[in-house]
DNA sequence: GCCAAACCTTAACGTAACGTCAAAGTTTTT
DNA sequence: AAAAACTTTGACGTTACGTTAAGGTTTGGC
């Protein structure tokens, strides 16, 4: 018969269970988020299945990228409200700030990826140039009229154009 | 005539004219980046146009979001190559696995507004529901076949099912 | 030439969400 | 009862700077 029996877990299951580390659930539990039922008599965190449902409301919040304040906050929100309408109203509001946030995201690497791919264009441009590096013949190339490695600016991003620059 | 006249800036000027701060230009000489050409008498920094070239460089990486060690990496290969061929052969691996990585975002931004839309319209279900929050009626919302409020588990995200439980 | 304003210096703490020891106590298993 | 496995608190490390703090330096105006 462990000590532990009777339906509750210590914090190594508890984090087995929903899937995170032991050092998680202390850092939830020193942010306020989760709290053990009761210790053991010897100081061991006994956690309750409803504790482990707790933590898993909260893991599916981490997951949709909430900062631990927020989810604070919104694990809150249970206790403030009447009616199941008005808490699924309040909580909506996050869900779709959060919604958008992430469309931002998206976009936001969109732009990246744009970005990026038009650089790896020019620069597979330059693929085949022969002239040395050391001697700084790159950001000559318009001079030299050299076809290759044409003005092909090294990273520097104008932001007017929209593409980097890149000079090897 | 000021003492850093002669196409030297201090590092104010210098983070202006690239779009940061003083502070990001101090990081990152201690993080090997980028040196001041000389400093003052009195222990100004002062930096060439070279400089700022190579601070945009850094910058426009850091858009693409490099971290600081790689960025430091990359610009260290200039002079590591003969040709500007072997040195863009070099760079462009950098750059497509950067862009491969920034792919891998955009799917992962995506999978979260998929399961973030999905349990927003779940919760719309609960709008209209008056069932009192106190008494957790909610999660017997199916024994006691309320059509409103039904079985909409709250953010426990089942790994397999790909749609966040919402309990409210 | 002097003074104030504007600028610069180094130093050091704060951030977010844990990972990773360390040293020591507890529980469980053998 | 001893060993293995688990837990405890404590504290430093991480990334890329932001933000004071206390005190020198330059610059511009008079």
């Amino acid at each position: 018969m462990s000590k532990c029996d009777d339906g509750l877990m210590h914090i190594g299951k508890l984090a087995k269970e929903a899937g995170t580390t032991t050092r998680t659930v202390r850092y939830y539990e020193e942010m306020g988020l989760i709290c053990p039922e009761c210790r053991s008599s010897g100081g061991f965190r006994c956690y309750s299945h409803e504790q482990l449902a707790r933590l898993r409301m909260i893991l599916s919040l981490k997951e949709m990228e909430f900062d631990l304040e927020h989810i604070k906050v919104i694990m809150g929100k249970r206790e403030q409200h009447k009616t199941a309408g008005a808490l699924a109203h309040d909580i909506l509001e996050d869900l779709n700030e959060r919604l958008k946030e992430v469309e931002e995201q998206i976009e936001h690497y969109k732009h990246i990826r744009k970005t990026l791919t038009q650089t790896i264009a020019s620069i597979c441009a330059c693929l085949p140039c022969d002239l040395r590096v050391e001697e700084r013949l790159c950001p000559a190339c318009q001079t030299l009229n050299q076809p290759t490695c044409q003005s092909v600016p090294f990273f520097h991003s104008s932001s007017t154009t929209e593409t980097l620059e890149l000079k090897l």
